[in-house]
DNA sequence: AAAGCCTGTTCCCGCTATTCGAACGCAGCA
DNA sequence: TGCTGCGTTCGAATAGCGGGAACAGGCTTT
């Protein structure tokens, strides 16, 4: 069942990767629990499973299957090679010292965000977001602030094919609303996330951008909604994100 | 070509890794490039990289394609799903501020050390160590702390599969010697890297045994050779990693 | 300007390798 | 001692992988 008549896919790939899929989902698995989840023989799911495991992608412990840590190996090397990622890196130290806040890095790939690095401030709160996690970008700063810096028919692109799904009451569910907003981030240059994520929490986040003025990333400062609010929330902070995002980009350019 | 009658493996898995292994090596390449490096047809590997590429896992800039940083997402799961890892990252943070030294807490996976978390202290060496790297487990103080407390069964059969092959002029290139100071390490509770891996960087890695005796990791503290020489390199240092191993060891018995 | 050469892409055909289902061995349990 | 679950093995059928040739486009060379 091709989806579409030209650019077939390697089906064989796709299957492997849907059993590697589900055996995140569900921590580690059997051989007949995941022919269930996938729909495959036992005997297909049970060669796929060997020659992962084999490859070292997989380990088997009993009759349960895991990932292995050898992603971790691909996943960083992916983030290393991004020239962004080595030049943001202590500047997301520095402002995680300054704030006393957790402070993210994040990429855009494939239309979502990824949290690709994380410096802990004293008060770090510890939210769901987590290195590699990947989210839609127009459920918090960093990404609105990415979003605004796409080009116009990128961000229709992008919120086609990930939609606009809520994930707190807050979360920005409209289309229009969210276009409004963008031109405001686009405006000022940063963006904010009130609740949006994760209840309890603010966050701020300014985009990385290229010579080209798209976004590359982005860099947020996030903490408990009361200690961010009134000035610290609309003045303070950004100025201090807006400082370390253009020492990133001059960084940037000269690497 | 099957390798084995019995246990076929799935081939077009293997190819698709060939080349996500082929592309992590290259950093980025093109069709024509990685068909080259494979020995396969541009055709079979023009629908291989679509296909990955459609799944996320490789990025497509210009007529170039790279990993993505959605192997961190499987990578970052499966290493937090390992329960060790949990309890050991913050007694890591602390050995590192209480040493200024660079700490590493290594897992074993398929015969090979994953250095899986690392500690910066005030005075870190930088290594060639990295989050995701796999090494040998003879080449490094965590490895042989890991290796010392496998039943000799597994350590022969480690040893057959992935060698004993030297890093710098100081690895341990003969299994005798190794079997030798296995023992040593048995005894003692721990192991020591005196510029086996990296001239001039000294080690010291500690077991994080499990209730039946063998090593599911290790924690280690390395630096360069003129700090971490006579008494704080053979008495002080284990003590203090010893102590962190065993305080790991008993909140991960209670976990 | 045009010919050449390099990309990536598409097409189709042939053969192989993937898939399935059934049968097997084994463990735990009634 | 049967039952039922698991993972594993086998053989057969066909889907789909892989290859090669031809195409479109960009860039350099002549």
């Amino acid at each position: 069942m091709p989806t579409e008549s030209t650019h077939r896919s390697v089906e064989t790939v796709e299957t492997a990767f849907d059993l590697v899929d589900a055996l995140k989902e569900r921590d580690s698995a059997g051989v007949s629990a995941l022919a269930d989840e996938v729909g495959l023989a036992k005997s297909t799911v049970h060669r796929h499973l060997t020659t992962l495991e084999k490859r070292g992608l997989l380990v088997r412990e009993g009759d349960e299957y895991r990932l292995s840590t050898w992603f971790l190996d691909y996943g960083i090397h992916a983030r290393d090679r991004r020239p962004v990622v080595e030049v943001a890196r202590p500047k997301v130290d520095e402002v995680a010292a300054e704030t006393d806040e957790k402070v993210w890095f994040v990429l855009e790939e494939h239309g979502l965000g990824v949290h690709v690095y994380g410096a802990e401030g004293k008060h770090s709160v510890t939210t769901h977001a987590r290195i590699g996690r990947r989210t839609p970008l127009h459920q918090f700063a960093a990404g609105k602030a990415i979003l605004a810096f796409l080009s116009e028919e990128r961000v229709a692109e992008v919120l086609d094919r990930h939609g606009v799904a809520g994930q707190t009451a807050r979360t920005i569910t409209d289309r229009d609303v969210l276009f409004d907003q963008l031109e405001t981030v686009r405006e000022r240059g940063y963006a904010f996330n009130r609740e949006e994520s994760v209840t309890g929490v603010h966050a701020v986040g300014a985009p990385i951008r290229e010579a080209d003025g798209t976004a590359v990333g982005a860099i947020s400062v996030a903490g408990p909604a009361n200690r961010l609010r009134g000035e610290v929330l609309t003045d303070e902070l950004p100025d201090l994100l807006l400082g370390a995002a253009n020492e990133i980009e001059i960084n940037l350019a000269h690497s």
